[in-house]
This record gives structure tokens, C-alpha cells and sequence, in this order.
DNA sequence: TATTGTTATACTCTATAACTATA
DNA sequence: TATAGTTATAGAGTATAACAATA
């Protein structure tokens, strides 16, 4: 069997179809040079970017992830010195987030290479198809939010 | 601050919006009345009830993941009688995977509770566009298949 | 030789609950 | 009291490598 059947793969669920686009899309992403940083870790690194002294819990947020979970995920790019902890001056039980000139380099680099990336999909989807599920991806996301916070 | 401010959380890049969209889409699926299926196992009973038979090697591909992650997976759901493990008559390595009874009658209303929220996401979203992402995400899908298979 | 399923093992990611320091 | 960050701990989920049975 060379290669796998691909009918009767594709469910109409939205649910199914993201987590499995998902899998993939992390595989691709560790597959490829841009790997030198996991695929969650580039995802902390960019919202940083976005959000210079972005607090933790904030942040946390952001990612719909738990404040305690996001502890060792900092500790590790703190690590490799690729982000700062900077004591918020106005409230000190807070955490500004910044990235380093290093970390600024990494993420900059992994970027160029996710845009390389990028540009994969577009020419295999068509560049109007991949912007549309962007804008998509992130109009479901407000959807959720809505949703989530009802029930 | 009683609500998160939402300026700054959208990056342009496919791989981050998609993980933050899956996190939140768990999230809201595991705060529904559809929960009482992981969303993990919601997806494999899934592709078990469009693929009857299957082997476990071909649905670990499928899913992108290893064959011996497929292995606990099934375990628990055949723990709970939601599926078969039928020795293959032809190829007497492999196993046949079959939904029980009770494992349809558990995915079907899950995915009725499924639906209902689907539904919800078509009315906050529009339903064509809910459509549209997920014909795009199948294309996705594709382009990563062939992204990945020459890297 | 190659493939299917399995095991042993380890690593990563995540959450809950309780703690501290500050507000 | 409430909030920001942390710790200890536990539970999922996943991969790698090696194995037995079968092809």
C-alpha cells in the first residue's frame, strides 16, 4: 500500500477536520526548517511580538490556556534566553513579557521560514483560497468565544 | 479588566491561528453536552463509523499519528465497549476495527450534540462561511499531504 | 524481509489546588 | 478579598525502539 486512501477521511465536522488539519500542520512545521523552535513555543514568541510587556496571565488568556501552564513554557525560552521577565514597575506582582534582541533574531528567522511555508500552501491552495481561510480560521475563533462564554 | 482585549491576538500565519482556534474548539466542545466523549476519541469513533474495518495501522495514518499512540487510544474505547477488535480473516496480523452497538449509539448522539453546535457556529458565522472553512481546512488538509511528502 | 499490533519507556503538554507576594 | 506568578502533582497524549506473530 504506497499510498493511503484519502475517501472516507473527511467528515463534515468542523471539530474533526481542525484537530486533524492541525496534527498535520505541526508536522509539516517540525518537519521544516523553521524548526528550530516547537511549534507552541513560536506561537508564545509571536503573540510577545504583537503584544510587547504583555503580562502572564494575559497571556495565558490569549491562548486559552491555563496561567500555570504557561510557567514552564516561559521558563524554557527564558532559558535559552530568548524572552525577558521584566518586574512591572506600576503593579510588582506582574511580569512584563519582552523578547530579547536573540529571541527577536530567532523569532525573526523562524518567521521568514514560516512564510516560506506559507507560500507552499498559497501556491498549492490558491493565495485567495489561503487568505480566505485565514480570515475564516479567525472569524471561527470570535464564533467559539461567543459560544464559550454562553455555556 | 473583565474582558480580554482582543486587539494584538491575530497573527497572519495559518499555523498559529489554527492552533489557538483548536485549543478553543476543544474547549467548547468539552463544555458541551457532547462531552462525554473526549474529543480525541470523538474523532477515531468517526473515522471508524466512515471507515468500517479499518486497521489500526491505516487509521493511525489517517490521523497522522504513530501506530503505538493509536494502541491506548483503542484500548479505552474498547474498554468502555464502544468498539471491536475483529482478527482479520485475510491478513491474520491485523485487526478489523467495527463500532459496537453501543459505540453507534454513543457516536451518534455525540454527534448529534455535535451538530447543535455547528449549528450555533453557522449562525454566529454565517452558514456559507461555515461551510467555506471547511471545504477550505479539506484543502489544507491536501496541500500539507503534499507539503510534507516532499520535505 | 516487511508489516501489524504491542510493550516499555520517556517526554511534553496541560490542569487543579495550594502557596507567596502584592493590590 | 482578589490577582499575578509559582509549585507540586497528576493525567493525557505522543514518540521511539524493540518484540512476537504473520505475510
Amino acid at each position: 500500500m504506497p499510498h493511503e486512501i484519502n475517501l472516507g477521511t473527511m467528515t463534515d465536522m468542523l471539530g474533526v477536520e481542525l484537530r486533524i488539519a492541525q496534527i498535520l500542520a505541526d508536522r509539516v512545521f517540525s518537519g521544516s526548517s523553521a524548526a528550530k523552535l516547537a511549534p507552541g513555543h513560536f506561537t508564545v514568541l509571536s503573540l510577545i511580538k504583537l503584544n510587547p510587556g504583555i503580562n502572564q496571565s494575559s497571556l495565558a488568556r490569549c491562548m486559552h490556556l491555563d496561567r500555570s501552564s504557561m510557567v514552564p513554557i516561559l521558563d524554557q525560552l527564558q532559558e535559552k534566553a530568548w524572552l525577558e521577565r521584566r518586574r512591572n514597575a506600576t503593579d510588582r506582582r506582574a511580569y512584563s513579557l519582552h523578547l530579547t534582541r536573540k529571541g527577536s533574531r530567532m523569532l525573526d528567522n523562524s518567521e521568514r521560514q514560516v512564510i516560506a511555508l506559507e507560500s507552499r500552501i498559497s501556491e498549492a491552495m490558491g493565495p485567495n483560497n489561503r487568505d480566505k481561510l485565514l480570515q475564516l480560521i479567525q472569524q471561527l475563533q470570535v464564533s467559539l468565544k461567543g459560544i464559550e462564554s454562553d455555556q
